[in-house]
DNA sequence: ATAATACTTAAACTTAACTTTAGGTCAAGG
DNA sequence: CCTTGACCTAAAGTTAAGTTTAAGTATTAT
């Protein structure tokens, strides 16, 4: 069992962060002794789904929502599995987004790279390598 | 040239968007006439580093900055290619959390994907394989 | 005993990035 | 002429995810 700031250090999370969440209904059946929060290794399992879950770009009431899927037991087992999967589609498309990203931060690193060798940047295009111009392009598709 | 509901039309931002990064200075020296914007090439490019900076997690006073820097001119060339560094390492650690997301993702997919095929979450922890173990253990790390 | 520390609450505040609203100008078409 | 549609501004409103504040309780250390 652990108090809110152990979890908190455990978690390097605020004590505000942990009470909003708790507060927001994440943490169904948070038991507590004389009004203090206890925290079992439940709530920490729940801990790593939620900054999970918030990582894959899901809000704290979507989460909450999930949160209530758990509390209803094995009914709700395909809507679970079928968020994950929503969730995991939404991330490998995030990565996707951020992988041309990284494409167009190459191109500018090379650019500005070449302006600093030329002392301007007139002549850059004339330079492109067909390299660098696929990097362009591809972060624009 | 451009007007604002064309560049709106060409990027699907909303034209209420692009007067806001127009008056938070993320289009210095952008034409008007007779009061109304004229957009040009130059602009569409700057629209795709701002989508791209911030894409990168950059927030808008600190894109309105590098804007500022391409006013100035060669002097800064070299905080221009740190900055776009920076924002490259930034997507490469994010790219990275992302990938752990996702091997956690993929955990609770078979977790429920095993559970609705047994009926019950109760023998999950003895029928772990190995590979499912280690994504777990991956996206803890 | 008293002071420090860790816990509690409700409610107000913060921040970023827009979005909406209310009012106005201007050019073209019927 | 007058309505429609695209443009303009300033200012207020929105939203999410916390954070801070002000007040209080409870346990522990000196």
């Amino acid at each position: 069992m652990y108090t809110i700031g152990q979890v908190s250090e455990l978690f390097r999370l605020p004590v505000s962060t942990l009470r909003y969440y708790d507060k927001e209904g994440l943490f169904p059946g948070l038991e507590r002794v004389s009004g203090i929060r206890k925290f079992s290794e439940k709530e920490l399992e729940t801990l790593r789904v939620i900054e999970c879950l918030k990582k894959s770009g899901l809000e704290i009431r979507d989460i909450k929502q999930f949160m209530e899927w758990c509390s209803q037991g094995k009914e709700t087992y395909a809507q679970r599995r079928s968020l994950f999967l929503k969730r995991k589609a939404a991330v490998e498309r995030e990565m996707e987004q951020l992988a041309k990203t990284l494409d167009m931060l190459c191109y500018k690193c090379w650019y500005y790279e070449q302006a600093i060798k030329d002392g301007s940047e007139d002549r850059i295009q004339e330079m492109l390598p067909e390299e660098i111009q696929k990097m362009y392009d591809h972060a624009h598709e």
